[in-house]
DNA sequence: ACACCAAATTAGACGAATCTAACCCAAAAG
DNA sequence: CTTTTGGGTTAGATTCGTCTAATTTGGTGT
């Protein structure tokens, strides 16, 4: 069996496989995980054994296809709960990833597939991620461009918030702003700040790091029903 | 901060010293923990120092205020997660007990909370068992008692059901026998086993073990509610 | 080519939770 | 009042995940 900090480093390795490339170097992890660096070896000599990784020493390691069908479990669980504890228990979407962090590990089978049930077989968390199929297929993720990347004028909507950080997730929300938002960008002002405005007239400043975080996508031009994310 | 195997032992503790009297002798707590007996003296050391639990070498120990109140924290945790299961997830009481068992040990407070107000605070589980109340005041157990200890006549409601093997659990419940259940003590065999009649006029036949496990008092004369378990 | 440097690995240690083997109480049995 | 003996404790080893300190590696810069 796994150890919860296996599927940690496994998460953590699959996740950084999908924005930088492989191989993903030790010191990327350790910063990730915020250990150091002689525990990130050990740890991948161990995920390596079990055949979850391949490592070429002093370059780094990539995950083999049975680890990212780990990642993914594990990934699933994650956003399902996220999705859960928002939707049935009545959290705010600022709460919801640190218990997901820790429950994630600790859900049985059933318990996965009996939430998915109950949700209806969600296909996007509170954030806007994808939630990984009960197959475990590779996600694909962006169809969607970050706010930043944008000029004046255009309708966008907001397709995923990749921020974590509760304060500012709660601002957010806060402003109007969560997946399904509709706004334009109203000015990219050259000291690193973005201002949009909502389909309610207000508007709101954002500086770089948060806009960054905001994905888009040309507005949903059918009918609102919240699946239709894809 | 607690490991979930320091819960695990003052839960352990917690329960024996309900059962039996305190102190509670090492090798009982090995055998509940299907532990070795040198595991427990260094845990209970362990717990000891923290102040969790009074130690007198050679006899036992007995758990302190503190250690109580960590305990019935943990229960309370298990409670509200079976029923929970139940009731919103859709399981079986059969599946509950494993699933909590495990949970119990990393739900926050914020999700302990949530859940008890969804389930309308909830004051016993799936099987009877009362939950401790948010303040964690020790629970007086047992105004009931053992099925097996009564004799043909009269009827009896099941108050509590203090098995959890799931094949056993789902037997009961198939028979029709669950928490609120109204029956009658039909026969007393001189062979081990007890028979009762249900409402439905069936009859089941059970071991003493099972009958053992079977907690029973007057029946409720008043409107089902569902809640007048005190 | 050679030296340098940042990053990775190796070496050795530690705390938690567990085990087996060896030893020691203390309460019951003479 | 001694002896027996079951159960408890001590000693020492193991695995997991982590650390710090020392060493090695491989690519960079001159």
């Amino acid at each position: 069996m796994l150890s919860a900090k296996m599927e940690d480093y496994l998460k953590a390795i699959y996740r950084l496989e999908r924005d930088g490339d492989p191989p993903i170097a030790p010191s990327t992890i350790a910063e990730m995980l915020d250990v150091t660096a002689p525990t990130v070896t050990s740890m991948v000599e161990k995920l390596a054994d079990r055949g979850l990784v391949e490592r070429e020493k002093y370059k780094g390691v990539r995950t083999t296809p049975e680890g990212e069908t780990v990642a993914l479990e594990i990934i699933r669980h994650h956003r399902l709960l996220e999705t859960f504890l928002t939707e049935q228990l009545g959290y705010d979407w600022a709460e919801v990833h640190e218990e997901a962090e820790v429950l994630e590990h600790h859900i049985s089978e059933e318990f996965e597939s009996r939430v998915a049930a109950v949700l209806d077989e969600p296909e996007f968390d509170p954030h806007g991620d994808p939630i990984p199929s009960d197959s475990l297929d590779p996600i694909d993720d962006e169809s969607a461009t970050a706010l930043s990347e944008h000029s004046e004028g255009g309708q966008l909507e907001v397709a995923r918030v990749r921020d974590r950080d509760p304060d500012e997730l709660t601002y957010l929300s806060d402003a109007g702003i969560t997946p399904g938002t509709v706004l334009t960008v109203e000015e990219v002002a050259p000291i690193g700040m973005v201002t949009v405005q909502l389909e309610s007239g207000s508007s709101v400043s954002l500086p770089d790091h948060i806009a960054d975080a905001i994905q888009v996508r040309a507005p949903d031009t059918q009918g609102e029903d919240g699946v239709s994310q894809a």
